[in-house]
RNA sequence: CGGGGCGUAGCGCAGUCUGGUAGCGCACUUGUAUGGGGUGCAAGGGGUCGUGAGUUCGAAUCUCACCGUUCCGACCA
């Protein structure tokens, strides 16, 4: 590509409102310009890079098995009413009327879609299994979107689907998937990590979550120093083994605490540690229910894992009002709870835990040296914390944040049951179809590439997924006519090689077009100067690195080909 | 959903308090010099000041409403 009929269009400033540098970035560089609240132009720049990324993608899926399709982004809600998504989904769906005023919905996702394709097209055993996928644009009508492509309410993904005729061979599916995965992001480039996932509101048995590790990613995942034990936090566990402890138990003491309502308050005004005191969190469901769950003053609770045990679908933090009439006391709640209307949960953290300090449930009061009663059931209500030991007894916990871009689901019947998908096995009865599903957030990648490979002067893109691979840089385009027929016999020979390059014919002052490059992150430069042609050299650098290096002419590209072709297979 | 900020040229902003001919930097156009890290000089083009109502002789500026956009907020027991 020649510079002078491509679209380059950068900015010296960073727009006010990105925060994160890949957002900064990313609109700097001329990949992508907002419309609207996340809704995002991809420039030519940016659609380079989005297309890279989805042909690794293709053909990997492709050598996986799966079979590539597309599905409308527009669908009917009686398909939704099927499943009784179109209630659950909530807000986040975009619904759409047409002038019928039929109701239809910009597709967040496509499971009832393709289970309908399914349950038509499909009868027999022997044409399971199938692995279908699309790449598409998906729209969530996100609450707060931001961070540019990264959480934007239109996106694009790869979402796959498959369909078997039992468990067992949906498993073996799965793990191809899981290996398919790690093959996509190892050859995007990235680091990345596959934790053990909550299911959420897709739903199904088991699933893990690709998350490329970088410090802005909004999720937390937990992993093990001694095993590979990875979990994203909304999950990870941790084990409290029983320590038998040889301190006696005192006499409980109830101790005038005014108005000292805080953890922090309290190990003040105790000179105790965080640990020592035992604190409550109420919750409170749609019914407004109560939920006292008492837990060590260190941790918090994890509302998924509650939900999960107390068996709701969704659970609040009460309010001050919520406790007006109760036995509940703000401040002050203690486990010595009389009222049988309120369901007490106690946390694992609370296991070994004697002498403790807790709320007297009286205003202002305290109880030191507290114990719990021997028949007291212990949940995991908490999320794990940095050094806790690790599950599976190997090792201890680490946590580290990271972007969420892949997530594998085994869905089992849910859809398929929902939606009467059925097939006809060996012995000619019908049987519900199991089900998996398998996504990847092809825009974000490109964000979080960005996230895990930048410095001061722009972005560095892995090779694999670069805008282009090389920048030819001459200086002196117009002026020097051996400048010129170099570069233009270098282009062409590079070109004829299979190798993306740019050449920036645009006759610009050349730091101009070495901080463009570089902004725009092409791991490859080669510079054509008058003075170093008189050697017959040219000058190499690679993005990233602070030194170049001068070439001869006739062994660049040999070189450049060696260079490319390690690591991307 | 609750609270705050901001809407003036493609981008970043000043001007608003105290009403009186709409400005600056970047980008863009032309000329010129320069030519290895966003170059200098000169001359230009581009704005219904988010929208609508109101106050006023006169509104970017004051009032009200609306729209857009952005940030913050659910571990306090």
């Amino acid at each position: 590509m020649k510079a002078s009929q491509f679209y380059i269009s950068t900015l010296k400033e960073p727009p006010v409102d990105a925060e994160i540098i890949s957002h900064q970035l990313m609109i700097r560089g001329g990949l992508i310009k907002k419309l609207s609240s996340g809704l995002y132009s991809w420039m030519p720049i940016g659609l380079k890079v989005l297309k890279k990324i989805e042909k690794i993608i293709r053909e990997e899926m492709n050598k996986a098995g799966a079979i590539e399709l597309l599905m409308p982004a527009i669908q009917p809600a009686e398909l939704w009413e099927e499943t009784g998504r179109w209630n659950k989904f909530g807000p986040q769906m975009l619904k759409i009327k047409d002038r019928h005023e039929r109701s239809f919905c910009f597709g967040p996702t496509h499971e009832e879609v393709i289970t309908d394709i399914v349950r038509n097209e499909i009868s027999s055993y022997k044409q399971l299994p199938i692995n279908l996928y699309q790449i598409q644009t998906k729209f969530r009508d996100e609450i707060r979107p931001r961070f540019g492509v990264m959480r934007a309410r239109e996106f694009l993904m790869k979402d796959a689907y498959s369909f078997h005729a039992n468990q067992d061979c949906l498993s073996k599916t799965y793990e191809i998937m899981f290996e398919t995965y790690s093959n996509i992001f190892e050859r995007i480039g990235l680091k990345y990590r596959a934790v053990s996932a909550d299911s959420g509101a897709i739903g199904g048995d088991a699933s893990h979550e690709f998350h490329v590790l970088a410090e802005s990613g909004e999720d937390a995942i937990a992993f093990s120093s001694g095993s590979n034990y990875a979990a994203n936090i909304e999950l990870a566990t941790t084990n409290f083994a029983n320590k038998i402890s040889k301190i006696e138990k005192l006499k409980t003491d109830k101790v005038k605490t005014e108005n000292l309502k805080t953890i922090d308050e309290l190990i003040k005004f105790f000179s105790c540690n965080a640990d020592d005191i035992v604190k409550a969190v109420v919750l409170k469901d749609m019914e407004k229910n109560l939920y006292v769950i008492f837990l060590s003053g260190e941790r918090e609770v994890n509302q998924i894992k509650a939900q999960k045990i107390i068996g709701v679908e969704e659970l609040f933090l009460a309010h001050d009002e919520d406790l007006k009439n109760t036995e509940l006391v703000p401040g002050f709640i203690g486990p010595d709870l009389k009222s049988q209307s309120i369901q007490k949960f106690f946390d694992h953290s609370l296991q070994d835990k004697i002498n403790f300090i807790c709320g007297a449930n009286e205003k202002d009061f305290h109880l030191k040296n507290a114990n719990l009663a021997d028949d007291v059931v212990f949940d995991d209500l908490s999320y794990v914390k940095e050094g806790d030991p690790s599950p599976d007894g190997k090792g201890t916990l680490s946590i580290c944040r990271g972007i969420e871009v892949g997530h594998i689901f085994q869905l089992g019947k849910k859809y398929s049951n929902a939606m009467n998908a059925k097939f006809l096995n060996e012995n000619g009865t019908s049987e519900i179809l199991t089900m998996g599903c398998y996504g990847i957030g092809v825009s974000r990648i490109v964000a979080s590439a960005i996230e895990q490979n930048h410095d001061e002067n722009g972005m560095i893109f892995p090779k694999n997924i670069a805008p282009f691979e090389v920048v030819i840089i001459p200086i002196g385009f117009l002026k020097s006519d051996t400048v010129k027929k170099t570069s233009l016999d270098l282009y062409e020979k590079l070109v004829t090689s299979g190798i993306d390059v740019l050449l920036d014919d645009r006759d610009m002052r050349p730091g101009v077009m070495f901080a463009e490059s570089d902004l725009i992150g092409i791991p490859y430069r080669i510079v054509i100067g008058q003075k170093s042609l008189e050697t017959n050299q040219v000058e190499f650098k690679i993005r990233g690195e602070s030194e170049a290096k001068n070439i001869d002419l006739s062994n660049l590209i040999e070189e450049l080909q060696n260079i490319l072709m390690k690591s991307s297979n």
